[in-house]
DNA sequence: CGCGAGGATATTTTT
DNA sequence: TATCCTCGCG
């Protein structure tokens, strides 16, 4: 078995050291999935472990897609029984099974975000909260970070005593908890908080999945929180082996809960961990992988790590400052329809990197006109919208009708004249008896109160009980179909004829291929489909798992949902202060959360392999206000011989800051004063940055090789460059494109 | 009860 | 800007 010749010393080492706990600080690109499975093919190919003693957790469900594929490739048989799952699914597969000893039923539905809302509303409605002064939000947050560091309703009263802000929290916390319980359902935090609840309550269970997952790797330590690490720490405690594989320097979701600490304390934790780091990246170039180090440098507490490479030195960072949003996206547009059209690049090789989901519109815009095929991976979750929700819900109360909240999303939906006023009357009923809200439809003709409107129920009733009742033979997609011809739900979007409708149209479908997609493999895997499974499946899936290797589109993502993947063309964009980093960040008090944005630059800047592109804009519109903004302060982290052109501070930037300083502060506080006379920007392009060639230079260029310059102009945005080529003959071309190198 | 108008509000990131 | 919520009318 050659086959870990390939490997440097240090992933070797990784990979031969598969006995008691390892922490593998791997750098960007470093190689870990690589190393992971190798690992794992390692542990059985060599060490003979028995193949279903081995997991492997990761984040996403891509990710975890992506290294069973690896796996299986490389282990060939008996890869099927290593247990590759993200958190969220390993802990529903566990509670599925087990879940009733903590009192719950075991075909629990799991709530989203948009869920909790709901219920949220609903409980400071009857608390008597004055949202105004007390947000939802917040009480979902408080009670998120409370699950993530596993504080129980009860400890977090506790806690609260005295403080009047958080006695309310604890109060809404149980309140919250009490709901989901009574709707037997779990949130995503529950997930992992319950399996660790288990854990500790039932010996015999959690002795049962020591015994099985004997070695133990954990992808993306960094992002763990503080359930997560309780969770793989009780699992390993009985064998002790356990590999953890991490880069602190990419540690991006604190505001999630993650705790940095389980990586920088991890060798406290475990004295006798073997620490091996990965720094060599195989990934970007030279200059790419400077200016992420020139970046992430300004960090302090990191861990020491010094990546380096030894591919080539590669093209500058192209640096491009625009007068507005529109300019960038028209830049960008441009850049890559010409890279497609000069056979550098597919369109799948681009990617466009931002703060916020709002950011994508613009693009979107751009890329309609040019007809650029694009996707935007994450804003509004394909399983979140509307038309999907109130389907998913359907199939949820036909599934398990002890869900009210789903329950109370379809009943009137399509309408069928129930209002609120008999909503409350009915669960008005149903708490008064101690039975769900659907059990209380059912009795609709008993409930006094109801009066004419208990006919308006009856429907409903009957098309779910018919549904039930031919779900087992139906299979889930025919299910779905009937469904959509009983209510009348297509049809009614069909008669609307918008431009949205049919969108919406269009995301059904694609929910009735998803179910058949999901019978087509529950049929190669042998198994059983059935309504709780496909149900499941939907609720854990983000929308980076869509992203298709092999198809070909430019993909815009934020840069949160870029960490883990690389593409050979980067543009970031937005990089301004004050959107990247954030506002909220740069007004903080803790000082920390810049350098956790600063974390997000450097993510940003590794996915990028050969090309990278920053941008930014000077002035912004955002949420209908026009912010005017100074180059982001990472930009200028950059070492200055990176960058293919400097970013001109000097002249342009502060003869805008004279005129406007205060149209500036004011637009950053509050709305912009429309009286005061507009600001003239003049365009930069063409200033102050010279050409590293001059008229009579030898250059060469990738695709036509060399020729001598024989003028250059200034054009609009660029110099504009005539080269005449040794083989192609003359040609003229923009400075920023044609990336010419003096020889 | 349903619908539309108008106002308030928010945007940082997500499994 | 885009969405969400409330309110008032038919």
């Amino acid at each position: 078995m050659s086959n870990y010749d390939t490997l440097n010393p240090m992933q070797q080492e990784a990979v031969f050291h598969t006995e008691g706990p390892v922490l593998i600080l791997a750098g960007a690109g470093s190689g870990k999935t690589r190393v992971l499975t190798h690992r794992t093919a390692y542990l059985i190919e060599e060490k003979g472990v028995n193949p279903y003693h081995i997991m492997a957790i990761t984040f996403t469900n891509k990710a975890a897609g992506e290294m069973r594929e690896r796996i299986d490739d490389m282990v060939g048989f008996g890869s099927e029984s290593v247990w590759v799952s993200t958190f969220h699914s390993t802990c529903v597969r566990i509670l599925r099974r087990y879940i009733d000893r903590l009192g719950y039923d075991n075909n629990f539905t799991i709530y989203d975000g948009d869920d909790q809302k709901t219920l949220m509303k609903d409980i400071c409605r009857r608390l008597q909260i004055d949202t105004k002064l007390y947000r939802e939000k917040s009480f979902l947050s408080a009670i998120s970070h409370a699950k993530d560091e596993l504080i129980s309703p009860e400890e977090f009263a506790l806690n609260a005593a005295g403080d009047y802000a958080q006695k309310k929290q604890a109060q809404v916390y149980t309140e919250y908890q009490k709901m989901l319980r009574k709707n037997n359902a779990l949130d995503f935090d529950d997930l992992i908080f319950k399996t660790v609840e288990l854990f500790r309550a039932d010996p015999e269970v959690l002795d049962y999945y020591q015994e099985r997952f004997r070695y133990i790797m954990v992808d993306e330590y960094q992002d763990t929180n503080t359930a997560q690490f309780q969770l793989v720490k009780t699992l390993a405690s009985k064998y002790r082996n356990l590999c953890v594989v991490g880069d602190d320097d990419q540690s991006i979701y604190k505001f999630r809960g993650a705790n940095i600490y389980n990586i920088l304390n991890f060798e406290q934790e475990f004295p006798d961990a073997r620490v091996i780091k990965l720094e060599q990246n195989y990934r970007s170039t030279k200059n790419i992988l400077n200016a992420a180090n020139g970046v992430i440098s300004n960090n302090v507490g990191r861990k020491a790590k010094a990546l380096w490479t030894d591919n080539e030195e590669g093209d500058k960072v192209n640096f491009q400052q625009f007068d507005t949003g529109y300019d960038e996206a028209d830049y960008i547009a441009n850049d890559i329809a010409k890279k497609v059209r000069d056979g550098e690049y597919n369109y799948g090789d681009c990617a466009i990197l931002y703060r916020t989901n709002a950011q994508s519109r613009l693009f979107e815009e751009r890329f309609v006109v040019s007809n650029i095929p694009y996707k935007v991976v994450g804003g509004v979750n394909f399983y979140a919208r509307r038309e999907i929700k109130d389907l998913l819900c359907y199939l949820k109360t036909i599934d398990n009708a002890r869900d009210d909240l789903a329950v109370r999303r379809i009943i009137n939906v399509p309408k069928r004249g129930i209002g609120a006023t008999t909503l409350a009357r009915v669960q008005t009923y149903a708490n008064e008896n101690e039975i769900s809200f659907y059990n209380a439809l059912k009795m609709a003709e008993d409930i006094s109160t109801l009066g004419r409107s208990a006919v308006k129920i009856k429907p409903f009733v009957t098309l779910i009980q018919t549904m039930r009742s031919k779900a087992p033979y139906l299979g889930v997609s025919a299910l779905l179909e009937e469904l959509l011809e009983e209510t009348g739900y297509v049809k009614e979007l069909e008669a609307e004829g918008e431009e949205e409708a049919k969108a919406r149209v269009e995301n059904i479908d694609e929910l009735i291929s998803k179910a058949v997609a999901y019978e087509e493999k529950c049929q190669s895997e042998g198994t059983e489909p059935t309504l709780s499974g496909f149900l499941e499946e939907v609720a854990l899936v983000a929308d980076v798992d869509s992203l298709e290797s092999g198809s070909d589109y430019v993909v815009l993502m934020t840069l949160h949902s870029a960490k883990g993947l690389e593409f050979p063309n980067v543009y970031l964009a937005g990089l301004e202060d004050g959107v990247f980093p954030s506002y909220m960040t740069i007004v903080a008090d803790d000082p920390t959360e810049i350098e956790e944005e600063r974390r997000l630059c450097y993510v940003g800047i590794t996915r990028a392999m050969e090309r990278l592109t920053i941008t930014s804009a000077r002035m912004r519109m955002v949420r209908g206000e026009t912010q005017y903004n100074r180059v982001s302060r990472f930009v200028q982290e950059i070492p200055q011989e990176l960058l293919g052109r400097a970013p001109e501070k000097v002249r342009l930037a502060e003869a805008v800051k004279a005129r406007t300083f205060e149209q500036a502060r004011e637009a950053f506080h509050s709305k912009v004063s429309y009286a005061s006379t507009p600001v003239e920007f003049v365009s930069a392009a063409t200033e102050n940055h010279s050409l590293p060639y001059q008229v009579g230079d030898r250059v060469r260029h990738l695709k036509f090789g060399d020729g001598t310059v024989t003028n250059i102009t200034a054009g609009g945005r660029d110099f504009e460059v005539t080269v005449d080529f040794d083989a192609f003959g003359t040609k003229k071309m923009f400075a920023i494109f044609a990336k010419l190198k003096k020889i």
